[in-house]
DNA sequence: GTTAGCATGTAAGGAGTTACATGATTTT
DNA sequence: AAAATCATGTAACTCCTTACATGCTAAC
């Protein structure tokens, strides 16, 4: 099977794409803007993963007549009608010549991102994915958020849970560079509990009035409808 | 070609042999209690390291009390020792076939794992591969400790500054999770910092006298003995 | 007498990374 | 006109993960 791509970089990317058509190489800044201190990614990572969501359906090169502006989509260009089939000669059949590619969310890219946004299991506890999850909070039902954050506060404190007994376990088998390590881990591990336990605290305050089971859906409007403001 | 091994394994592989052989699934679990907090191994993972690094001459089996027959002795079964002190000691079988396959650090092993230690470059400040190389710090000479605390505070603090950057560049188009997420992002590396810094002080210290440039290297008994019951 | 833990492995593949290659546009 | 930066991509590779497969042995 082609590759799932079902990483930290298609939630990211669609994510940001929902909010905006972006083309490469101003959505890899925005990607690490937003993935800031804990996540980077190069071109590298970037364009193979665009490629694989566009063969997949969930993204599309926007053409240059329909979208307005839409921040950087200024496609200014139209630049001589140059080549565009070098060495590898597969010539892109793209209507005007561009230099940029704009992508949007397509309707199953949007419904993909819904499933994403909903994924309140492992794949959203673990470090990176909850990085990426976080991020997209604002998106994010409510009664996700707080299983993710729970769920991640459990991960964390198995976590404790397993240093605390290797700890007391081999206490003397350590040097004092391996205890030092083991100890700032600890310290960092707690921290994030605690950062996590007031962050569940407020959800749980602010969201008091939702119902957290309900089946609430309802966002896929199916038309193009990328706002022109 | 075959796979440069270069990762984080690698070390934490030979480093632990170099303490004392053992064999796989023991060692694995030192591994784990090795890194701790931040990072976990499978057997997916060590055995075939362990297997290409006994291609490459790096580690041995080692054939404790060789009965003889069993030319390539894999775990010819029947073994027939008493249960061993469970997870605190290393008494291991001392005598008949065993089922285990212990590993042992060559003279090359050796050679590598100082040539590892002594590396004092990225691969050595980041994430992954800082810890284990504080790790190991004990067997790190003093110089190097320093180039690898000082790369990994310089690294952080490029991150700082990125981090900080967008923030102050995007203000505006943060959503308050992201912003949340890079506050407490930057918290942990900052705090990260610090405790560099520390450390930093107290080797600097500690280590005034001792040369830093010298070429001093000294340690290789290439005598084996293991097996201590 | 069957679970639970010890012990060793392999095949397939995931999720990027590195290094490279090329051109367009803007700034100096 | 040169340099910087914007912009897009590919091939090969790395390093590990997941799922599977197998058998021994100790304990309940």
């Amino acid at each position: 099977m082609s590759g799932n791509r079902s990483g930290v970089l298609e939630l990211a990317v669609l994510g940001l794409l929902h909010e905006t058509p972006l083309h490469g190489y101003e959505l890899r800044k925005r990607l690490n803007g937003l993935l800031g201190a804990f996540r980077a990614f190069g071109y590298g990572s970037l364009y193979p993963c665009l490629k694989e969501l566009l063969a997949q359906g969930l993204i599309a090169e926007d053409t240059p007549a329909d979208t307005g502006q839409a921040g950087p989509a200024r496609h200014t260009g139209l630049a001589g009608q140059s080549r565009y089939s070098g060495l590898s000669g597969q010539a892109r059949p793209r209507s005007g010549r561009r230099s940029k590619i704009v992508y949007r969310l397509t309707a199953d890219g949007k419904e993909r991102l819904q499933d994403l946004l909903a994924e309140a299991g492992p794949a959203a506890w673990e470090d990176d994915g909850f990085g990426v999850h976080f991020a997209f909070f604002g998106q994010t039902r409510a009664d996700i958020r707080l299983r993710i954050l729970e769920g991640r506060r459990t991960r964390l404190e198995e976590r404790l849970d397993g240093v605390r007994a290797v700890m007391s376990r081999t206490r003397e088998r350590l040097d004092s560079y391996t205890l030092e390590l083991h100890r700032h881990g600890l310290e960092s591990v707690e921290r994030e509990v605690r950062w996590l336990n007031e962050l569940i605290a407020s959800e749980r305050e602010s969201g008091a009035a939702s119902p957290p089971p309900s089946a609430r859906n309802a966002d896929n409007d199916t038309s193009a409808g990328q706002d022109p403001s």
